[in-house]
RNA sequence: GGCCCGUUCGUCUAGGGGUUAGGACGCCAGGUUUUCAUCCUGGUAGCAGGGGUUCGAAUCCCCUACGGGCUGCCA
């Protein structure tokens, strides 16, 4: 049994976090909280190229805001440190002069063009596989083809030099995973990859095993496709005489129809957001979950049911459940598909349970998108009371119940010919003195109009769709005399006459 | 192309030699409701295909097909 869980949550700065890294992130916070362990945010910002300022901070508010605060990583503290990558370059420059001095690794100093030339080479022989690897290493420049004289020559040039990982020959390199099992791969299918790039900066593999080292991190949980770049990770850890972690492979979160895992531009595609909370990029917006008034523990609970399952048929868990029941072995092999719809229905129930005042602030949140004064907190209140039931969104507060704060631009036209005769206008003249007179309770108000209709054998079923066709435009809602309650006499009245106006236009 | 991983209702999944193949979302129908929603009841729909092994296969083995990942001085 490992005594100290330590895991990690590696992303790269390189733009928002996809819902895949969420996921990857859930169930590292997950396991480091059922064992007691740490959870670690390590920033992997060793491509110069792809650093996109911003992400970063984007990250750690998407963290905090899904509630999986690191308890290590940069802006977190913690006494392995730095946990950026960037600034623990000499770090890694060390390791991989020690692996070059042991003979597991080699220089090279290859141009790109040299490179490109080689590939194409190896795919015009027929060998489809055009790989840097111990065919093809003897014919290129690095410290293995070229003789001491030459390679110091190059060193001293300092142009191109990288240090590449001297793949063995012949072997079978095993390793076993929580979710895969048992996966071997033939050394002679690997090539030699680069570790130490020329900017001098590590490439993943070099820089991941350090740091995993370092931080002493048990157990590796990341995605899938890691799982064919783990052999030479194992073959690092095995140069540098250290133990592995124990790995877990995480299965691709798909596109909800077609063909592919789930990308960025999925999210306008389909409709719904990729990303955790919106990305504001230079040339690009990205919508969030957050922003399309999902709460944050209702996305982890359909999120973390996409790749594993509990071994019952539980599935609305908050954090705290989630924690007790996650495992690692019953994550599931498969990718899984992203279905907005099931996403749709967590949120659904999460809201479904809320107490209408938790609900308040992020209904608010959501509401300032549409309205320039909110309404006060006792009215939003009972709105949120009435509405509770029937929306799936924070945002649905303000998209079904419109009507709580403004009257109606239009009504429903085929409904109200099916009903309407202007000689019933007195009729809801005298609905509305009722209305008047039962101010206090919506109970007693629908008591009082069903008696008067009956009694003057007027239809419960013409005059109260019409009633609400008046209020909201719809025949959908909620009870249509707490709603009248709620509007408030001067209000119902205003809308009734201009809603009588333009039903005798029709 | 090569290597690695995978494949149970449309979707998420349970099931690991003997099950009427279970649950959830969606969808459909009914009940409740003045309406819509909630809620309740019911229904729809699945073991990728082919060979084995076995008294017996969704379950074990092999092949094929399909899907995915990797094949960068990206992570």
């Amino acid at each position: 049994m490992n005594q100290d869980v330590r895991v990690r949550f590696a992303p790269s700065p390189t733009g928002p976090l996809h819902i895949g890294g969420v996921r990857t992130a859930l169930y590292n916070y997950l396991y480091a909280k059922k064992m007691g362990g740490v959870f670690v945010l390590r920033i992997e910002d060793t491509d110069q190229t792809r650093y996109i300022p911003g992400a970063e901070d984007y990250i750690r508010e998407s963290l905090e805001w899904l509630g999986l605060t690191p308890q290590e990583g940069p802006g977190y503290g913690g006494e392995y440190g730095p946990y950026r990558q960037s600034e623990r370059k000499e770090l890694y420059q060390k390791y991989a002069q020690q692996l070059v001095d042991n003979g597991h690794a080699y220089y090279a100093f290859d141009t790109p063009e040299e490179l490109e030339a080689m590939r194409e080479r190896e795919a015009a022989k027929g060998f489809h596989s055009a790989k840097y690897d111990h065919r093809v290493r003897m014919n290129m420049k690095n410290s293995m083809s070229l003789t001491t004289e030459e390679t110091k020559a190059f060193l001293d040039k300092g142009e191109n030099v990288t240090i590449r990982l001297k793949v063995p020959e012949n072997e079978t390199v095993t390793f076993n995973d929580i979710v895969r099992e048992e996966v071997s791969f033939e050394t002679n299918e690997l090539d030699d990859k680069v570790i130490l790039k020329k900017d001098g900066m590590p490439t993943y593999h070099l820089a991941n095993i350090v740091d995993d080292h370092l931080m002493k991190i048990s157990h590796v949980i990341r995605g899938e496709e890691w799982l064919s770049s783990t052999a030479h990770h194992v073959l690092l850890y095995r140069f540098f005489d250290w133990q592995p972690p124990v790995f877990t492979h995480l299965p691709l979160i798909l596109k909800p129809t077609g063909k592919g895992k789930l990308s960025k531009r999925d999210g306008a595609k389909f409709g719904f957001p990729v990303f955790p909370i919106q990305w504001n990029g230079d040339d690009e917006t990205y919508h969030g979950f957050r922003e399309e008034g999902y709460d944050p523990e209702a996305l982890l609970n359909f999120l973390v049911l996409l790749g594993w399952n509990p071994g019952n048929d539980e599935e609305i868990m908050d954090s705290e459940r989630m924690t007790e029941l996650f495992s690692l072995d019953k994550i599931i092999k498969s990718g899984a598909r992203f279905d907005v719809d099931k996403a749709l229905w967590f949120n659904h129930q999460y809201i479904l349970v809320s107490k209408p005042g938790d609900l308040l602030d992020p209904v608010k949140n959501q509401m300032v998108k549409y309205l320039d004064t909110l309404p006060g907190d006792e009215y939003l209140l009972k709105v949120i009371q009435l509405l509770q039931s029937r929306v799936h969104s924070y945002d649905d507060f303000f998209k079904e119940g419109e009507f709580f704060y403004k009257a109606p631009k239009s009504y429903d036209e085929k409904q109200v010919l099916k009903r309407y005769h202007p000689e019933s206008d007195t009729n809801f003249n005298s609905i509305l003195d009722l209305i008047d007179k039962n101010q206090d309770s919506s109970e007693q108000m629908a008591n009082a109009v069903k008696q008067f209709l009956s009694d003057n054998e007027l239809k419960m079923g013409v005059y109260l769709p019409l009633l609400r066709i008046m209020m909201c435009g719809s025949l959908k809602g909620p009870d249509l005399f707490e709603i009248i309650q709620l509007l408030g006499y001067d209000e119902v009245k205003t809308r009734m006459e201009s809603a009588l106006k333009v039903f005798k236009s029709y």
